[in-house]
DNA sequence: GAGACACCGATTGTCAACAATCGTTTCGGG
DNA sequence: CCCGAAACGATTGTTGACAATCGGTGTCTC
C-alpha cells in the first residue's frame, strides 16, 4: 500500500508514516495476527519511537480500520467473523462493479498502456518473488483502473475497504498459485480492456476477489465461526470501525 | 440517545465524545461554516478542555470526514467542490439503493411499527420546531430501515456518507418547506412498507436525497464552482477525507 | 519603488512525567 | 478447599511545558 505518506498531508511526519507502514506491512504479511495485542510500550521498544508516537499510529491504523481498540485495555489487530468479511466482500463485489461500470468505454488508450506497464513490473516482480512489490504493483494496478471510474468517493470507499482487507487477504499474498493465478487474471482484465466487452472485465473483475476470501475462510475452517462470535462480543463496541450510535449525528 | 460513549468503547472519554457532539452539531447547524478555521487554542478556551482534548476531537473530526487538517497548519471544517458533491451524492444513491434492495421483503411488522413509532416522534417534533431532535429522529428512522438490510459494511458506508454529509444538508435541515416535505415523504415509504412495492419504496428513497444537494447547489450558485477549485488547491493533499494515492484532486 | 531576506508572533507538534484503570494474584476467612 | 476482597503489576490515558514550523511583516539594499 504503497504511499499513504506523500498524499496524506497531516498525520505524517515522516516517522510516524514509517511505522504506521511498517504495522501495515506486518498484517499484511500476517506476522502480526488477527486479535493479536498491541501493546504501546513494546511498540516504543521496538521502533525506537517515543510512546506517543506509536499512539498517534495507532489511532492512525484505527481509522483505517485495521485495528481496533478498547478503553484503557489498548489496540489489538482487528479481527472479523466470517459474517463480517461475508458482508464485507459482498459490498467490495458491489463497489467494483459499479467502478467497472462507470469506466468510460471504450478504453483511453493511455490509461491501458498504464496498466499494460504495471502489469509488467507486477510480473516480474511475482517471478522475482519480492512479495512487497508485489503488493504495491497489485494496488496500483487495481487503482488505476478503479479511479478510471472518475468518482472520488467511489475510489475511497473502494481504497477503504481494500484497506480494512489487509488481514483477510494476508492468507492469500504468499501462495505462489494464488499470485500466479492473479496475474493470469490481471492480464485477462487487460485483454478484454483491449479488445473485449465491459461484461467480460466485470465478470473478471468480481471472479478475481473471492479466491482470498475462500482461503481465509479455509484457513479459519468451522471452527472460527463459533469463536468469532465470542471474540465479536468480547471487542465490545469495537471502535476500530468508527461504529457510531444513534448520537445526534446531524 | 446522546450517549455516544455508551456504545463506542474507545475514542470517547465522557467529555470528548461532548466536545466531539458539540463541533457537529455547530457543523450541521450551520454556526461553523466550510474552510472555517478551527484553531485548538481557541476551541481549549471555549470548550475549558485541555488542548489535549480538542486534539483528539479534531482527530475524530477528521477521522468522520467533517474536518480537514494540515500539517503545522491546523484544522478546518472541510469543504467539498461542487463536483465532490455530485460525486458524493451518487454514491449516497448507490448504497441506499442496495441497502433497500435488501431489505427481507415482505417487510417484518415489528420493524414496520417502530419505523411507524419513530415517524409519529418526528411529525411532532417538526411541528415543535424542535430542529435538534428532528435530526436525531431523521437519522434514527433512516438508519432503523437501513440496518434491516443486514450488511453491517453497507450501513457503515452509509454512515459515513451520512455523517460527511452534513455541512452539505446544514442548507436543508433549517428550512421549513424541506422539512415538511421530508415528512410527508417518509410518510410515504412507511406506505410503501406496509402495502406497497420494493420497487415503490426504492423509488421514494432515491427521490428523497436529492433536495438537499439543490439547495446546497442553489446556495453556493455558480460562484461556488470556480471559488471550489482554488480551495481545494489550496487546501492540498486535503488530510480529512483520507483521500488516497496520487492527489485525484483535480 | 520593487524585490529579497530575516525576524516575529501565532499555532501546531512532541515529549516525558504523572495519574487513572484494568486484570491478576495473593491473602484471609468461612 | 473454596470464595471474596484487597493489593500489586502492567498498560493506558492525561497534563503541562517545550520545540518546531508556518505565514506575515518590516526592513534593507539596489
Amino acid at each position: 500500500m504503497a504511499n499513504l505518506a506523500e498524499t496524506c498531508d497531516h498525520p505524517s511526519v515522516p516517522e510516524l508514516a514509517d511505522i504506521v507502514q511498517s504495522l501495515k506491512e506486518e498484517i499484511i504479511f500476517g506476522r502480526l495476527l488477527p486479535r493479536e495485542r498491541l501493546v504501546e510500550g513494546e511498540l516504543s521498544d521496538r521502533y525506537g519511537a517515543s510512546r506517543h508516537l506509536i499512539r498517534s499510529a495507532l489511532t492512525e491504523l484505527q481509522g483505517m480500520g485495521l485495528v481496533a481498540r478498547r478503553r484503557n485495555k489498548g489496540a489489538m489487530v482487528r479481527d472479523f467473523s466470517v459474517e463480517e468479511v461475508d458482508e464485507i466482500y459482498e459490498m467490495r463485489a458491489l463497489l467494483q462493479r459499479e467502478a467497472v461500470l462507470r469506466i468510460p468505454w471504450p478504453i483511453d488508450r493511455a490509461l491501458l498502456r498504464e496498466l499494460q506497464d504495471i502489469h509488467c513490473s507486477y510480473s516480474r516482480c511475482v517471478e522475482a518473488g519480492d512479495l512487497r512489490q508485489v503488493c504495491i504493483l497489485n494496488n496500483k494496478f487495481h487503482f488505476t483502473m478503479f479511479e478510471a471510474a472518475n468518482n472520488r468517493c467511489l475510489t475511497e470507499m473502494i481504497q477503504r475497504i481494500w484497506t480494512e482487507t489487509l488481514g483477510i487477504r494476508c492468507y492469500s499474498i504468499g501462495d505462489p498459485i494464488w499470485l500466479g493465478r492473479a496475474r493470469d487474471e490481471h492480464a485477462a482484465m487487460i485483454a478484454q480492456l483491449a479488445t473485449g466487452s465491459r461484461e467480460g472485465l466485470l465478470r473478471l473483475v468480481d471472479a478475481h476477489i473471492w479466491p482470498a476470501l475462500e482461503l481465509y475462510k479455509r484457513a479459519h475452517g468451522g471452527w472460527h465461526a463459533s469463536k468469532s462470535r465470542q471474540v465479536a462480543r468480547h471487542q465490545g463496541g469495537v471502535a476500530g470501525g468508527r461504529r457510531m450510535s444513534a448520537g445526534v449525528e446531524s
